[in-house]
DNA sequence: TTGTATGCGTTATCAA
DNA sequence: TTGATAACGCATACAA
């Protein structure tokens, strides 16, 4: 902050624009000047203003990343930290920084790219489906912006990066089909939510493939949360033919509905079987334990700035997608339903 | 970051340092002239470049948050989320932002100083008393550089927030005393860590109120996991004189000691009782349900960036620090021990 | 291989 | 109340 590229080429009896040079390490300095001329600047505790460098450069060397804490609540929560670690991951080794903005204390959506993009802040933006709409994203573009969505984003080309929650969907349930349940229900998530979308898709397929059919009052809409998985647990078992297992949007909706069942006395697993969408927060510490679908997040960041760095450099680049695939984990709320019962 | 001040100045036919007064919403400004810039800069869609003003101003208007993926594993990781948004939360009214810098990529400890602090990057740091240490507090305060510490520090002066954990340790063993158990062990923490001596010492002091006395071997140090929970809760539990209770460092020992004690038989609560600080990522959620020590992550986030903010605006200010409070969250967990046992 | 001059987009200091 | 001009700290085209 106080020593500037001025006094080092004072002190060093060479010009500024010397100095500058060997800051960039140009080939046409010599050896012998660089080394005199670092020497310096050790001496000097030097360090240059990244700020000047970026003013002159036109290039923050910063990259943003947009999220609502309003929208997002428990369900992006857990995986925030992995997602931004995977993104540090990333951008660290290449000199870009990470900064963070909350959509939430912005007036309008689009005011916070005038103070985000606009404003030369930040090179490239990482944001979400949830937060994207058309008009953003006609404005980013018409800024020639560089930016990318996690999730999955279709009404207007765009790069995004997703998991596979159809894959999800079919993995959770034919699973549970494999393990020799046959009546599965659905549980949370908005009719309107792409996610949710996507996910009831491959759960329906998987049904239909497997020639058990889909009914449509196995499927349970509403807020992912516990108290849904709760309520809707209680009502499908007490119904005249019960559904024998579940898969639930997420690891609170499934222990809701762990709850309702031994509440009523139905052996887990054995009588009904339960998995879930997500490891995290505690799918290995209910009891028993869940059987879920891991999704790496932290790749899912790490992927998302890789993607964006792509573009950043390569801006002419046609956008792109991503599916990344989950991984199933096995664990005792789905073991097979005979040997349950034993 | 096409259209400058220049611009707007040629187009309302003024000098640029008037556009700039405007923009400052300087006083010996006309209110006309003010209008019809603004009017002219809306239309040109003009937003003033962040990076100039900065250089200009000296001021980044940009606070730094310091972590080390490699140390802060699971323990920090699930808090993370809520010292951001809490940070965010004071920060993002004030016009600051937040930039994520991750210690692991740096060769030293000192570099980080110099990329973040020397290069003009951050007004202020907000770091944790993990990753401080006297060298780097000394630099910094060479540098008259603002930074607080989310942990207590004392080795130096420095201003720092934290939860006052001895204050937990008796919350949490007074609360076992309470409900009939006598006999409390502690699992969990290194012997050198700070968080541990004092949650430890708040243990201690209650026990030796209470006239109970405090035995060595009720102790078990290791690294907090859930692998240390169980086979600490193992060895108690076998020995000739077990324990009636635990106080456990985090979520995941507890989680072990449960499954100890289940397959031992022993019955919880009633034979055992079990506490545990934070009630993140699950405490509501185990069988049964642990009683915890809830920490407001949000506000210790909020609060660092209080003080932060503070001592940028008043660089004299000497160092304060503060302990807040935390909750005790009571669960089926430590239910009285008589009471469980019928 | 090095130095000179100018620009990056603002703010700030004086004059006018 | 406004304008001209010099910073802010560095990069770069062009000269030397």
């Amino acid at each position: 902050m106080k020593v500037t590229i001025q006094d080092i080429a004072k002190a060093a009896n060479v010009a500024k624009s010397t100095v500058s040079k060997v800051l960039n390490d140009s080939p046409r300095i010599s050896d012998e000047t660089k080394a005199r001329v670092r020497e310096i600047m050790k001496q000097m505790n030097y360090t240059p203003s990244s700020i000047a460098t970026r003013l002159a450069k036109r290039k923050s060397h910063n990259i943003g990343i947009l999220f609502d804490i309003s929208k997002e609540n428990e369900n992006t929560n857990p995986f925030f930290y992995n997602i931004i670690v995977g993104i540090e991951s990333v951008i660290s080794p290449l000199k870009y920084e990470l900064t963070i903005a909350n959509l939430q204390q912005e007036a309008t959506e689009l005011s916070v790219i005038d103070r985000l993009v606009r404003s030369g802040r930040i090179d490239g933006l990482i944001t979400n489906s949830i937060i994207l709409n058309d008009e953003m994203i006609e404005t980013l573009n018409s800024l020639d912006f560089p930016f990318v969505s996690m999730g999955e984003y279709l009404s207007t080309p765009v790069s995004w990066i997703d998991y596979d929650n159809a894959e999800g969907g079919r993995m959770l349930t034919g699973h549970l089909l494999a393990e020799g349940y046959s009546d599965v229900a659905f549980i949370g998530g908005e009719r309107g939510e792409d996610i949710f979308s996507k996910r009831h898709q491959g759960y329906r397929q998987t049904l239909l493939e497997a020639g058990i059919g889909y009914r449509e009052d196995r499927t349970i809409n509403g807020v992912a949360d516990e108290n849904l998985g709760y309520q809707s647990a209680l009502e499908l078992l007490q119904s005249h033919h019960p559904p024998d297992s579940f898969v639930c949007m997420n690891n609170y909706v499934a222990f809701g509905a762990l709850k309702a069942a031994q509440q009523l006395g139905v052996a887990i697993p054995g009588q009904l079987g339960i998995a879930t969408f997500d490891d995290y927060p505690f799918s290995p510490y209910t009891h028993p334990p869940l059987t879920s679908l891991f999704i790496d997040t932290f790749e899912l960041g790490a992927t998302a700035a890789r993607t964006l760095i792509e573009r950043i450099d390569k801006p002419d680049l046609p956008s792109s997608s991503l599916l990344l695939h989950s991984k199933l984990i096995v664990r005792e709320s789905t073991l097979n339903k005979k040997a349950g019962l034993e």
